[in-house]
DNA sequence: CGAGGATTCTTCAGTTACTAAACAAAGAAA
DNA sequence: TTTCTTTGTTTAGTAACTGAAGAATCCTCG
């Protein structure tokens, strides 16, 4: 009749390691306070990281007028992780440390139309050149992380790429993973509720609550593309009217730029007549770098979109109460200090909840290979923070005093 | 240097009562696999809850071959709670058990320009009014819940009236409230993500993700009603352009039909003339009934309002996944006939993961007094289920088989 | 009708992850 | 130097579980 056996309380030392990590630097006093737990419990937990490697000892804070505190912080080349995300057009690589520092990247062309076998096998060669071009010993790789738009088409897929690797292989959508990534690589606090736009060619958001990552039940969260902008809008390929990304997704963009004869001379688009792997990713890039050297017709065109998207970012923000918003994935990458400016005034003006708390918005300082990054940061999470719940975190994470830092001797 | 006293793990007694009163009827066993907790540790916690009364064995369940299960079932009228909702206009009172059925309920006139001490003294006046007519003993309540469209403005109320009752009050959104009474009261699964579309004057969502409470770091979660659905549409006190409530909103198809003579006529409206308390809910009324008796005028602006909003619902239900959608409140008690075919419509041909799992679109059994008897069902929540965090809960309740019922001889 | 199996529920010893509290160590102030 | 403050460690005790054995109940079949 017994069940299985099962950890009921969140795992302490996953937490602990996940404070260390989203403080960058702290002490075990502050850990006490960040966690609820006693001094007891924190000085074994602790113990227990730094034996195993993960977690050190890296100088004394100032005294508040007693002894001084011991600051630790993450060993951040302890363990590493591979992140892969699938795009139509590249398949890109990364390795990040423990931190979710980007150790090594590389990009390679896309899948196309090639045989799935032989793109498992070329996709662990390749991960494997990578993890090799930096000398790590395979059994500091915690995993790989794979993640692409419709991750349910690729479940077969991360099975066969799990036996060619000898890497166990986690599968996620990608604007979710870009999401973790931010959040992983400390941009955003702890405890934070966020949602990170992620635009590819398609729109899409990956959603943070109170510092866990939302998938929904069936994980098709944050569908912000399909977010109705306009009862009376043109007919999407979902069935609706009206959804953001059929009046301003990039694709989108592309069309009315194409449908522009000087400016499609003038940018150089591609799309309509030579039909490359991926003609709407190229010719947005165009657009872009079109109005970033002042051509008025592309700007236009952008700050058309960019109004969408600000008002599509407004409802989420306005539905979910979020603290922050970041930009990412490949389109703003290259556009985002466009669109950036349209919806920080948008959210100054109209996020219903600005008079109790702020909401920050801001462009992802490595947006291009943010799902990359974030695969990797999954595979962090999954191996290193079981699950978070049913642990009191701190409302504020700055709340501990950002101590004088001073090197051990 | 110990911190603060708390309990780590989640409350397993008070996740298996909630258990106990989600599925209605289960067994020890069906417990043990609901949980995944052993069969001793729910022997223990069974017997705790029968012994204070909580819980009772009602029968027996047809053998599978070996002993038959001895049901366990809540015992409803152990225990009560106070529930008042607010409104500009009206002031309801509930009194439910801990089924979260209604045992009593009475609706007194809103506090308009009244002194707060005054309103306070009457709140708690018709408080025991309430509880002193079905004759429950004091000590059985376990507290009182206060829902309003701002709670943030009545936490002085609040404590006020907890002087004044004795009762321990919680303060709350109503359309928070009114997710959580649907989801206590039975109507959804113990662990769904839904959301209570909410109509009153205004228009919000209460959200309920994996059977959890979301309310966002600062409470002002589901402002759907300021949804985006035209770029360049009206603008609305909030700062933005285009809000549902805007556009759509009980508010806005008052002012439409007031435009219009022979509707104003033959509904009777009152609002231009003589300007009741609240003259927008007795004038939407009026526009319903007008409506449901045929009054093409009436349809045709209800449908209208009903086609935005339901691209508001498409847009919160793409974004969270959601598996059930309520329509909840005042304004949908009066016209959700008319809303609801309209956003079932929406939804079944534009949800973007109706093809893995579908949406379901309710009209709550008692949208009128939703938020009244959701402020009672958080009190039993957060008096009964302190934290249900961090406990495996089953993916499908339906799963334990409805065994054949006798009663007890 | 009674043995034997199946299933449900209980009991109890053992484990784990914590807390509480005493103690030790290190620096500041006097 | 002495005394105080603060940080971190050790130890004993406890709550909430698991695992495994056993008791109770019911069905089946010779």
């Amino acid at each position: 009749m017994s069940g299985p056996a099962r950890v009921t309380h969140a795992s302490t030392r996953a937490a602990v390691l996940d404070l260390v990590r989203a403080a960058g630097m702290i002490s075990r006093v502050g850990l006490v306070n960040a966690t609820g737990l006693t001094g007891g419990t924190i000085s074994t937990v602790v113990r227990g990281l730094i034996d195993e490697g993960l977690v050190a000892e890296t100088g004394h804070a100032e005294s508040t007028g007693g002894k001084r505190r011991v600051m630790l912080q993450l060993n951040h080349f302890a363990r590493y992780a591979v992140g892969v995300h699938l795009d139509g057009a590249r398949i890109t690589y990364v390795l990040t440390n423990l931190g979710g520092a980007v150790v090594a990247r590389i990009s390679r062309a896309g899948a196309g139309a090639d045989e799935p076998a032989a793109v498992v096998a070329r996709v662990a060669r390749e991960a494997d050149a990578l993890i090799d071009s930096v000398g790590v010993e395979r059994d500091r790789i915690l995993g790989l992380g794979l993640v692409a738009a419709r991750p349910a088409e690729h479940h077969e897929f991360g099975r066969a790429l799990e036996r060619a690797t000898g890497l166990p292989v986690v599968l996620d959508h990608d604007a979710t993973a870009a999401a973790i990534g931010e959040h992983w690589s400390g941009g955003v606090g702890a405890t934070s509720t966020f949602a990170a736009l992620f635009m590819g060619t398609g729109i899409g958001a990956g959603i943070v609550l109170g510092g866990t990552t939302y998938r929904g039940p069936s994980g098709h969260t944050g569908e912000i593309g399909h977010a109705c902008l306009d009862v009376d809008g043109p007919r999407c390929w979902c069935g609706a009217r009206g959804c953001l990304e059929v009046l301003a997704g990039p694709a989108a963009v592309v069309e009315q730029a194409r449908a522009d004869r000087a400016l499609t001379r003038a940018a150089g688009l591609v799309g309509g007549r030579t039909r490359a792997a991926t003609p709407v990713a190229a010719d947005f890039a165009a657009i872009s770098r079109a109005a970033r050297q002042g051509n008025t017709r592309a700007v236009a065109l952008l700050e058309r979109s960019a109004r969408y998207v600000a008002a599509a970012a407004r409802t989420l923000a306005n539905v979910l109460d979020l603290e922050v918003l970041v930009l990412t994935g490949p389109s703003f990458a290259i556009a985002g200090s466009i669109y950036l400016p349209v919806l920080r005034a948008e959210l100054d003006s109209a996020f219903i909840a600005r008079d109790v708390h702020p909401i920050s918005v801001r462009l992802s300082p490595s947006a291009a290979s943010a799902p990359a990054i974030g695969a990797a940061a999954i595979v962090l999470q999954s191996e290193l923070v079981p699950r978070r719940q049913g642990l009191r975190l701190p409302d504020d994470l700055a709340a501990e005093e950002p101590p004088v830092f001073q090197v051990l001797r």
